[in-house]
DNA sequence: ATAGCAATTGCAATGATTCGCAATAAGAAG
DNA sequence: CTTCTTATTGCGAATCATTGCAATTGCTAT
């Protein structure tokens, strides 16, 4: 994992917030479960280390993080929200419906569109996470029995 | 509104489902509250109606409605759910975070796009009514005090 | 008009998410 | 190391959303 608690700690503090070991834990949590963690999960993940740390404080710290820019949210297709840390460039995600699989996506394979939208519309896009639903080749081509 | 009663209860029927009081209700309920219609403000205005009509059952209904295509479904930026009344075409919006407003954009604007990712990740994208947020050219405009 | 089957509803319990507020504790300053 | 400020947590309650099951009631066929 490429995050430096260091540096993350140093950017919250000279903003006027707290490194709380709530927070760590749940950052923690959320490199450890990789991609599109949902809030139930970290919750899962971070109560058999620190039983007393609160669900409501798990909302709330991913919240914050991602308000922060240390982690990004994207729209699950049951309607929760997966967290995962941000990486210096934005990403986007293909996820399989059947099998779940997910394949991430350059912004840059967004641009286009985003740029058609601004030019035709006046409407500037600013979702910097999407992830779009569909089939993968390999569900698609497998037996549907 | 477009929608002809007799016409979606002849296909709800044939199919073997019912046309009850209660999805009537809600039906109405979408067609009259218009746009991205969530199911606690359906829930509200059928209260009013029909008080004794349960929150389950909204629920429920949005959720068969949709299936049968009567109704289509997007994603609110706040993780809520929107329904309306499905047309004859399928379609997306661009929605200003900060004003709220939507602009519908027509299916055709987001073909290339898919095409694409068919062409280079092999992956069939089947969102049919994709709300993208950001900013609208009003507000962008807008003096921010 | 009636009877019967099964789709649908209401209810109550459960789970997920958010909020207000008092208690706690991070971190800056002395 | 102690003090002070105030951001943050934990808790309980409120809200939103879903589920299992028994009771209800569309609708079809007689």
């Amino acid at each position: 994992m490429s995050h430096n608690m260091a540096v993350i700690s140093q950017q919250l503090r000279k903003a006027g917030y707290r490194v709380t070991p709530q927070r760590q834990f749940i950052l923690d949590a959320v490199c450890e479960l990789d991609e599109h963690v949902t809030p139930e999960a970290v919750y899962e993940y971070v109560h058999t280390i620190a039983p007393s740390l609160n669900r409501a404080t798990v909302y709330r710290a991913l919240h914050f993080l991602t308000e922060q820019h240390i982690l990004t949210v994207t729209q699950l297709a049951d309607g929760r929200f997966g967290y995962e840390l941000a990486g210096p460039e934005p990403h986007h995600h293909l996820v399989c419906r059947t099998c779940g699989n997910s394949r991430e996506l350059p912004h840059a394979a967004l641009h286009g569109f985003y740029k058609a939208m601004e030019a035709q519309y006046d409407f500037i896009i600013d979702m910097d996470h999407v992830s779009f639903f569909g089939q993968c080749t390999y569900c698609r081509n497998a037996p549907t029995t």
